[in-house]
DNA sequence: AGACAGGCCATGA
DNA sequence: TCATGGCCTGTC
């Protein structure tokens, strides 16, 4: 690894927001190193970051080394953050206030939409650990091997070659097929995958929505996290209890929720998810 | 032991 | 359109 180097001014980056960027569920690429250090990859190169005295340090592999620009990249470390952040009702919202005062520095990572995918199928009725866990099985078997035992995602052209029953074995279960029908469609599908993020928001979402084992709340996490559509709002069961529980909305169906976010939490509603459920996970909001 | 987990999908009203 | 139960696998 390359010696320790420093961002000048990481402003308002917290150990808590970046642990939780790292290890919320948003990415499943990152291990933990100690309390403040993590090790992963960007762009299938080995990175290692570390927090210390409210600086941001990172080192990367000699051979394969990644770039300052595109660290910066993959962690939003540019102005327009603070833009977005200051954009969400945190004045008129004190819920949501709270929140991002808790959570200094938490982000969206700009993941590749590939990945992002196929992570998130396997996503459905699993914990953070298993997903990870399962994930890692199919890197292992089919990925390339980067060091530090890390494996890249094989590819979804490498995917369409293995069969249902293969996947059912690495702990898949009935995500299996999920995965499987998807590398199939991707495969006789040229482009499609690729043409996601030039699409409108709401044309990306109808077209992920024709994939097997891909919903409501799968198709906005793939958006947002691997597809920069920061106006996604996933609704998983935390978020839908926040809403409830927060916003007094137990008594509205889910769509209108849905409807309520987008408008409330606006262009940025995707980041303002994050925050919310970051918070409830950590208990933020049940403490006075 | 039985329910439930960061869902999706096929059914049936 | 809305509500319900089944589906893999682990965990409490």
């Amino acid at each position: 690894m390359s010696p320790w180097k420093e961002f000048l001014k990481p402003k308002n980056l917290s150990l808590l927001g970046l642990k939780e960027t790292l290890e919320g569920g948003q990415t499943f690429s990152w291990s933990s190193k100690s309390t403040n250090s993590w090790i992963g990859c960007i762009n299938s190169k080995i990175v290692e970051l570390k927090l210390e005295d409210e600086m941001l340090f990172w080192r990367t592999s000699n051979q394969h080394a990644v770039s300052e620009s595109e660290i910066k990249k993959y962690f939003w470390l540019d102005k327009t953050y603070d833009l977005a952040v200051n954009e969400l009702p945190i004045l008129s919202d004190p819920v949501l206030n709270k929140c991002v005062h808790a959570l200094p520095g938490l982000t969206i990572l700009k993941q590749p939409l590939d990945e992002i995918l196929f992570y998130f199928i396997l996503s459905s009725a699993k914990s953070i650990p298993q997903i990870k866990e399962t994930g890692l099985l199919v890197c292992k078997k089919w990925g390339k091997a980067l060091g530090h035992n890390l494996w890249s995602f094989p590819g979804w052209s490498k995917l369409a070659e293995v069969p249902e029953s293969e996947l059912r074995i690495l702990k898949l279960g009935y995500r299996a097929k999920y995965v499987a029908k998807t590398a199939r469609f991707i495969a006789d599908h040229q482009g499609w995958l690729e043409s996601i993020p030039k699409r409108t928001y709401d044309d990306a979402k109808t077209e992920l929505l024709r994939l097997p084992g891909v919903g409501e709340k799968v198709a906005d996490c793939v958006l947002l996290f691997g597809g920069n559509f920061l106006q996604a709002f996933p609704v998983d069961t935390w978020i839908e209890k926040s809403l409830d529980r927060r916003y007094s909305l137990a008594d509205w169906k889910t769509n209108q929720k849905i409807h309520f976010a987008r408008i409330h939490f606006g262009r940025f509603a995707g980041l303002a998810q994050q925050f919310l459920f970051s918070a409830e996970r950590l208990g933020i909001l049940d403490k006075h």
